[in-house]
DNA sequence: AATGAATGAGTATTCATTCAT
DNA sequence: CATGAATGAATACTCATTCAT
């Protein structure tokens, strides 16, 4: 039952590598990881990951894409088919969403975004388009649609919708920094929606 | 014979040194830096630098120490000096200072830190007694002192000063990224101190 | 279940990649052209080309040989069968071939052959045997039938038919280098041609 | 009397370093020679060749440079302080330059130069500026100083001066691909500037 | 016969660190 | 103290060749 040196597997070789070198690269960074080891964690040689991307960049944008697109499409689609109330939405699907970040490969990408954003600017401007414009946009609609409802008061929190993330990447940020100090990244993300909502309604 | 005038003297050259190092991290990290380029920067040659500094990662913990140290000290002076109420502290001083971190060295620093956290643990545990221990023992004095002064409830704020910085963190984050895309981190400082206030005030 | 109706036959193969490689060889020279890309200007897959020749040596031999022996196998066929004077043959068909070969494959297999002899000795053999000694026993013939028939003198160039070819090999190389910048390599050969023949001319 | 490990010879670096790689390109050609093989054969590291040097390119660059810019500039000299006659001067020093040629590293920088020319244009440019050209016009020089003097004739030599060196460039290809089979490349070079004398004396 | 996925040896270049001067 | 020449380990990327299908 010997692994057969060829698989031939080619349209799940991308995947299986983006997810190898997301681990890698959560483990030691970008830089740091050798394209090597991405392909000895994805099983395969250096030469088989270059057919797929033609450098060691190519990788790491693919990475981020994988990672952080889904996540921003699952967003979209939960706000646009969903029929809560404002509050109810933001207290339940959102508060979930933000909660999941910090522990999840969003939190790796967003290391690895702070890390390398200097040397990759066109990848700062597709994470800038596709990611952070969206996200807000997505965020600004569901206060909006508050304020049209009449749950909410119309605030300074409707055109800095930061404010509402700002927690998460702060929580991010900490458990990349001092995972195993204690902080309850769950807890202080609720009391900050729970903050903000008591702020704006109406 | 004579001695030069303005020979420099032994003692400044450490600082000199990592105000140069601080300045080229800031502009290409720390791994991209070369330490010839801040041998270069500081006006002195690369042997003259190690007899300073012994590695590379060496200058690296003394330059984050030189600027975040200081800091804290100031805010930790600030405070216990103060005899305004906490409020006024606030949204005075501390609004101020919070402000000033996204454009300062200090943001340079947490850049830094979450680049490079993983490969000086050592370090980490520095920042972690000697910056945010204190800084986060700081935010509770204050709240603390209102609580008592009767002027704040106890909310879950007391217990997760975090949340009064998280924005700030986030700023500095926006500001690396994004820094010529629009955002008004001031604001989204001041807003947020509004909104917690608004929240935790008897 | 009908046959393609034209499928192209075993025999063509090597033809047709030989020919494939010499392009691509002519436009990058042999280190630099890769064996997937004369596989694909070929229309076959790389593997395949494997089938016919076992290794990217074996293929740059097989495209000199190609290229080369045929040319020879013309000019002493042309030589044999002429009618003409020593001094006509020297004037009319050689004097053709002597200018075709700069911008013919011929040129480029020169190129090739200056660029890469030194790493395969046994092809400079093979060319010495089969092209240089056999070019040259035919040049001498040509002059020395000329001797016999009174129309030339014994000279020096009996002896080093070299002379003849020289300024074709020039011609070669400055096309290679410099094809850009004006040089009528035609006129050249036919100057030099002409210089040659008032020199032994009875 | 072991040899030091430092040596501190920066002037002459540059030169050492040059007569090592030509060494190694004649040996082995540019593309297949390692730069560390370059370093190894001047005696020092890798590292120090590429403080000399930027790039593999720039070596090579240097490499045809030191061989050929003295010769020109000899050529241009001898030229200009002869008083010999034209004939006696193509005879005499130019016949010995032009012998000379075949066996020295001028050839092997032809070599070079026809095996990497396509990688390399503005290499080629700079060939052309300060090699061919300077070389044409002091051919043309001579030839003209010949018909000024009513020694030569006006022919088509005089337009086309290339028709002088065309055996010497066929002489350093000879070399290089048939070495150890005989051919007498002086009297090869000879025999031509007699033929060429014979045609163009008045 | 034919494909193209898969392999892995081979190499230019960088940069932290040392040490003769 | 001060210099900067010198070192060499480390790593992304290419491409001839193989072989399961």
């Amino acid at each position: 039952m010997a692994e057969p040196r060829y698989r031939r597997r080619k349209e799940d070789r991308p995947d299986e590598i983006t997810a190898a070198a997301l681990s890698a690269f959560a483990e030691n960074g970008y830089a740091a990881t050798r394209v090597e080891e991405v392909a000895k964690r994805a099983g395969i040689s250096k030469g088989l990951l270059y057919l797929y991307f033609k450098t060691k960049e190519e990788l790491f944008k693919a990475v981020i894409r994988s990672v952080v697109i889904p996540r921003v499409d699952a967003l979209e689609l939960a706000l646009d088919q969903s029929t809560l109330s404002a509050e109810a939405f933001l207290r339940g699907p959102m508060l979930q969403f933000m909660q999941g970040i910090p522990g999840s490969p969003v939190g790796i990408v967003v290391r690895l975004m702070i890390a390398e954003a200097h040397r990759h600017p066109d990848l700062v401007d597709y994470y800038w388009q596709n990611v952070v414009s969206r996200g807000l946009a997505a965020l600004q609609r569901i206060l909006d649609r508050g304020v049209e409802n009449g749950e909410f008061r119309r605030t300074a929190v409707n055109e800095l919708p930061h404010l509402l993330i700002a927690p998460v990447i702060f929580s991010v940020i900490w458990k990349l920094l001092f995972e195993n100090r204690s902080l309850d990244t769950d807890r202080l993300i609720e009391c900050h929606i729970d903050m903000i909502l008591n702020d704006i309604k109406a």
